[in-house]
Parts: C-alpha cells; structure tokens; sequence
DNA sequence: AGTTGAATTTCGGGG
DNA sequence: CCCCGAAGTTCAACT
C-alpha cells in the first residue's frame, strides 16, 4: 500500500464523468491497483476512486500541463471496463509505501439473517400460540421470511426488515396476494417485523390489513442468551 | 489528517456488532474525528469506520490488555449516536500528520438528471410523433419524471433510470394508477426507460402493460453535442 | 431537520 | 457466472 500525501486535481471517465480541482489530498493506492483519493472530511466515500483490478501508469506531462505546473501524471486503468482515473500531481507532499499483507476480514453480528434466525427461534414474540411453519419459504417471486401459523391454525407471512420501509410492504403484499392463491395455505395474514419501522410503511401495511411489529434485536438475543445458558 | 500504519485488532459497537482480528491495517483519523480502518485490497469501502462528527480519545490499555501485547487503545465515538469504534494498536509502524485543508469538491456530469434532460430534448427517440408535455410532473405522490404525447396524441407517462429495477415499475405503476383517474389525461400509457432494464423488472412491466425501453446515453449526449454545435 | 430516491453504490449469498 | 437483496449503506435534493 503507498501513501501519498500531495496537491492534485482529478478527473474520472467512466460511467459518468467527474473532475476533482486542483486541491491537497491523500492519495491510497492499493496493491490491487485500486486507488482512493481522500479529502480530510466527509464520512467513509472517497471523493473519487478507482475499483479493483486496475493499473496505475506514471507518466511524464505533456508540455501544455508541465506549464500547468503539472509535475506527474497517473492514469488508472481499470482492467475489466473502460473506466479511467487520471491524477494530475502538482506537488508531492508525503510519498511512502508499506507492507500490510492479508486482511482475516470481518466479523459481523446482528444483521438481518441473525434477527430471523432468532425470531424464528422465539416466534412466540409475534403473540402466545405462534408456531413456525419454516424460514425462507421459497415461492416463485422470491423467498418468505417466515411462515408461521398464529393460534388459531391460520397461515401468516412474515417479513422482516432491520429497517422497515415501504418497499418491505410492498413486497409482503406481492407474497400475500401469491401465497392466498394457495387453497392449502389460504387466507394468508400478513405481519411486517422490522427493528424500526417508517411511519409511511406503517400505514400503507394497516392499509393494506398487514399487521407491524417492532422487534427489540437486544432484547431477543437475550433471550437467546439465557436459553444458551440453561439448556 | 493523520495516517498511521499499525498491527491492530478493531471492534465495533452501535446498530451492529463487528470485529476485526489483529493483522496490519491503514488507519486514517480525519480532522472532523471520523477514522477509516482500510486494508490493502477490496474496493473504496472501509473494513470498518466511524463516522463524522466524532471524538478519538487514547487510552492506555489496562492490564489484560497489555498482557495481550495491546500498546496503546484508541476509542472513537459518535458524537450523535452511541456508535462506538474501539482500536487495540499492538505495534505502530507509521504515523504522519498532515495538513489539507478545505476541498472544493467532486464536479459530476452523466447522472440521472442528465439523462432526464437529453430525453426530454430528444423526446423522438422513444417514437416519432412524440411531444413533450413536461419533465418533473408533479402529483400528490410525486413527480411523473417525463410526460408526453404519442402520436396518436395520448398521453405518456414515463419513469426514468440509469439502471431499470422492479421498483421503478411499481413506482411507475403508482403514477399510472393516479393518472388515469385524471379525466383530462386519461387514459396514460407508461414507459419505463433506462440505460438498463433487469430481466424481472421487464416482465412485470409488460405484465402490466407497460413498454420498455433501453437508452444509449452516449448516443443521446453525441446527438445533444451535434447540435449544440450546429445552433 | 426529516424524507425520499440515486449511487461510478459495495458486498454477500444462492442458483 | 449473473442475479438479487442488504447495507452501520452514503449522498444530495427537496419539503
């Protein structure tokens, strides 16, 4: 990985186009050939960048950018589209390079995969006398989160969301609608599960006769946590 | 902005949980407090980050810590969330500072407003006869991106994306619904329009009725230069 | 300030 | 390999 701390403007021809002016930055580039060009603020996104695998050419400029004030000139290429980053450096503040090998990678808890698996688990939050049919019931629009039946032996559809926006319930109408087409599921109810759901959802899903519920992520992984404890 | 090198081990607590295990990364501690954790490969995304505006405090590790060779422990947080990012840095093997300043920022060209304007200019490309009513038509739920007339002199809704998924149809369908309740524009046909149109949201448009068509953006912007330069 | 929709999205999983 | 959906999405525009 090499660091380099230096003024530069940037352009970028791609699947847009977008230019960078002349500024002082930080320019990371990987050992994959990709390469980031910082600003000091903003969040996480680099004010431009070239993605993976790429190569980066130096060049010496032309006469019209040398009196630019142009000192070198990088070109990164990308190797599978005809994407092109090109870097103007005026001056190089900071130039160092450093051996980082391989990353193990991240290790993630709490996304939406690990919320169905615990609700599926504890589906008696949903109300008392719940019982899972399955998880991911495959139809031929795509997979149902959660298929349960309530107390009464009546079939419910299940989606669940970490955020819940009006796409979820569209989507769970589109399940509803399929799912009620099936004599031996028929009538199909409909619950929205989300961590936090949109006012704007909330309403279309009542609308539309889908129950929400909000669910405590911290709360059933309790639970989980005591069940792992005692038994 | 301060660039560090160091052999270190990365936890994360706020709306998930994520871990990093020790191996050397790029550690870039913005001047708004936010910190990038990068390693040498993937694309521009961070392993993980924390977010602006932030606070980075060093603490020294307690005992535990040290036996676990942890030198120095960095706790950066969320100055308006409890998101929390904590940095064991066993070994450090660079740390500069430098000085960047303001960035005036990315100049785009080629983005979705683009293509709205080429089109509306270039209306025919959709069929000959077609005149423009008006772009950004505005509705109770929203604006309609391109309103027309066809040939035949009925009217034409038309959603506009650079890249064609399901939920541009159901957006599109919305507008129609809303449309054709219209007595002066009813009925309203739909075109769903975009550089690329997925193979499942191409069904479900001509499952209702709805036309679709694939732009070349190029073409349309080398068209526009024709005739800037012509007029 | 909250909401909505786009993004050079990136990233991961499943067929 | 492509396709699809989630993301600590981020970002910008608009209400």
């Amino acid at each position: 990985m090499r660091l380099v701390i230096a003024r530069c403007s940037v352009d970028y021809v791609g699947r847009l186009k977008a230019h960078l002016p002349l500024a002082t930055r930080l320019l990371v580039v990987k050992s994959d050939g990709s390469v980031l060009v910082h600003s000091d603020g903003g969040s996480y996104k680099p004010l431009n960048w070239m993605s993976p695998p790429a190569t980066l050419r130096v060049l010496s400029p032309d006469e019209a950018d040398l009196e630019d004030g142009v000192a070198e000139q990088w070109t990164v290429q990308s190797a599978k589209t005809d994407d092109r980053l090109i870097v103007n450096l005026h001056e190089v503040l900071h130039d160092t390079s450093h051996e980082l090998g391989v990353d193990p990678g991240l290790i993630k808890d709490g996304v939406e995969s690990d919320l169905q698996r615990l609700l599926a688990e504890q589906i008696e939050t949903l109300g008392a006398g719940y019982t899972l049919i399955r998880r991911e019931y495959y139809t031929a629009i795509g997979p149902v989160d959660i298929l349960a039946r309530d107390s009464s032996g009546a079939t419910v559809a299940i989606e669940l969301k970490r955020r819940g926006d009006i796409d979820g319930v569209e989507q769970l109408t589109r399940y509803l609608e399929l799912l009620n087409r099936d004599p031996r599921l028929a009538p199909v109810r409909g619950i929205f599960a989300a961590q936090q759901i949109k006012p704007q959802a909330r309403v279309l899903a009542q609308d539309r006769g889908i129950d929400c519920v909000t669910l405590d992520y911290d709360a059933m992984r309790g639970v989980d946590d005591v069940e792992s404890r005692l038994f």
